[in-house]
DNA sequence: TTGTAAGCGTTATCAT
DNA sequence: ATGATAACGCTTACAA
């Protein structure tokens, strides 16, 4: 607990040396630390140690402004995101991080809140700067957009949403078969009336996993009914106005099968507050399986993936446009799901004696398949990840 | 649902025209074109519009390489993190992120898993871009590492831990304030024997966390006993287990604070296990208010500050340095906290009867000082923030 | 108000 | 195995 009293002293600010000063430091050309620098194969191993070591010696560093302007290669990859507190994003950023790491390159973030005007001027700046690729989550270019940014030589990939004017790559989720796997699930303990509650009205996504929810009611013969069902905006808040909305209704569901996890756990709450005890009066099943729901006080049923995955893919395939791959059409990368059944869901309650059926997982992971593997770049991030998805290409 | 069945044609991919096409196209210099671009005020406004217009028409964009090699200037800022997917953290990055968009910089994101050497490879590439500046999330650099990397003449800001060597900017919470009102409620709801969980033991704000509760039951003349302190992590996995370990021990505690809100959370994950009920049988505090913390299911009475303003102002702290703001010594900028009582708190089972004073804010927030206000650069994200804090200077 | 020209620090090409 | 030189695209004195 002592307090350190003498104040260090600052380091020197000195004049950044240039590679011109190391040349001279060593009494070689330039265009031999350069090529030291680079690594190249055919410097006497004298030359190479002198170079190295008057590096050291100087300080110096390379001035990425310079070498970037020559070579037309920034090493920088931007990251265009609606909302980097979403802690369902912050995964998919890390995925991202993880293999443009490995790669030596740079994020550059990008939070537009969700504004086109932003997210234009970010992605302008970005193409300032020569980025080697783009990758947007939950967003995309229009045509007009893409058109203004003049932003056909990069490569881009999307998450969560198709970019078609720019042929983009894109990364996303079988939303589909996790709901088809929630609700199998659920009409396999017996529940008949199942109320579901959507996501934001302008999602993609949101509207494919309604889809998925309503051909499934049908394909189990299950009720179908308007009020079962209700619109949401993926966040929690809706999710708990989505639950008081359901009980305001004539007959109230025996479960609800959430686009999300958040708007499941929002419901969770307003169940809680309204004392409909869960799984004992309604099950709830939710959709991402994000941090908060395998939390012992929460225990939520959900449809499970990978979101650092998500974020791997993506930056993979960008990798690989970046490092030159061609091909005919953009290529898609699914992530499969799997339904993790925790304390949420259980039979209705007249059914209370059949049993819950804890064990079954519907959708199973499976390893990426041989293509996949093939394709596949990155070995370093690569090793670390245990994605489980299928690539198609159009 | 119909399909798509026409494929859009991509964008043609032209050659980047340079100020001197646009020149060209305008009859003009490049001087003028660099002129107009840069708003400079003796344009002749035909001219201006001129530039403007084949800009426009050729898709011009600026080469922020050359721009950079020439002026010196980057326009961009590291933020180097140790894990981006802690939500914690997140709320953090988006403070900086809004307060870096509205001065136009860019973000490079580094997340270091905090891995030093990872850091050190990171920061020497921020290096190499000329950034403007650099944000450090819970790291630091030693006097060694700060030396190797030469970065004397880069404005360095470090969040949540002192950096001496480089006289670094800080911005932090005031920990021990939050914790020192968290065992005060706590001893005037009654109780006696508070437990304590530290955080990681090689963080500082854990330490001085530590140090608060220590002097605090000092204070309160409350039960003294090295029984009830147990060693996290700050993970919540480590607040499950020492709670499981607290209930091993001799007397258990009536009840815990813990150094952060993820170990509270784990901790009563497993009390609910073990059929402790909280805040009957032990009441828990945490330390952050994370989002977690405020669900209807959780409800934890916990020590709040504002994470965003936390990025807020470690940015508004490096742009002030990066415009040229000379002081004496480094900056700190402390945030107040206040005491969020929610669910999981009552008085201890002996004392039923005393009233749960609920209402009570031990430590309310105030207005920022003068000076700060003075002080404060950012309008645009000043005005947004509400952030309270005492701004001191060494 | 506009044009000329130098130079920022690299790397790539071509000689040697 | 190394060196000389040009060029990358821009900004900024300074000249006109």
């Amino acid at each position: 607990m002592s307090k350190q009293t003498t104040v260090p002293e600052p380091l020197e600010a000195t004049e950044r040396p240039t590679i011109l000063d190391v040349a001279a430091a060593c009494g070689v050309s330039p265009a031999t630390v350069s090529n030291v620098l680079a690594n190249k194969p055919y410097v006497k191993e004298q030359t190479r140690l002198l170079v190295q070591q008057k590096v050291a010696e100087l300080g110096y560093r390379v001035s990425r402004a310079a070498q970037s302007l020559r070579t037309g290669r920034s090493g920088s990859v931007g990251l265009i995101i609606g909302d980097i507190s979403n802690p369902y994003v912050a995964e998919i950023v890390r995925g991202v991080e993880e293999v443009l790491w490995a790669k030596r390159n740079n994020l550059i973030l990008c939070n537009t809140e969700f504004y086109a005007d932003r997210k234009m001027a970010y992605a302008g700046s970005l193409l300032d700067q020569h980025v080697e690729g783009l990758i947007l989550v939950s967003q995309t270019f229009s045509e007009d957009e893409a058109r203004l940014l003049g932003l056909a030589d990069v490569p881009v990939v999307t998450v969560n949403r198709p970019c078609e004017v720019l042929r983009a790559d894109q990364v996303g989720v079988d939303g589909a078969g996790g709901i088809r796997a929630a609700v199998q699930y659920l009409a396999q303990l017996g529940h008949q009336r199942i109320a579901f509650v959507k996501g934001a009205a302008s999602s993609p996504s949101a509207n494919d996993r309604y889809a998925a929810y309503r051909k499934a009611v049908r394909a189990h013969g299950l009720v179908s009914d308007a009020a079962l069902v209700v619109q949401g905006d993926y966040t929690m808040e809706s999710g708990s106005i989505a639950a008081r909305e359901l009980w305001t209704r004539e007959a109230a569901p025996t479960a609800i099968v959430a686009a999300n996890d958040l708007m499941a756990i929002g419901a969770l709450g307003a169940l809680k507050e309204m004392s409909i005890d869960v799984p004992r009066d309604v099950s709830v099943i939710g959709f991402d399986d994000i941090f908060l729901s395998n939390h012992p006080l929460v225990r939520l049923t959900t449809v499970h993936y990978s979101k650092r995955d998500i974020g791997l893919n993506a930056a993979r395939l960008l990798m690989r446009r970046i490092e030159g791959e061609r091909s005919d059409g953009p290529r898609t990368v699914t992530l499969d799901t799997s339904l993790i059944v925790r304390g949420t869901t259980a039979p209705p309650h007249a059914l209370k004696g059949v049993k819950p059926l804890r064990a079954l997982k519907v959708q199973k992971t499976h390893d990426a398949d041989a293509s996949a593997k093939t394709q596949a770049q990155s070995t370093r991030a690569a090793s670390i990840a245990r994605s489980s998805r299928r690539t198609s290409q159009s």
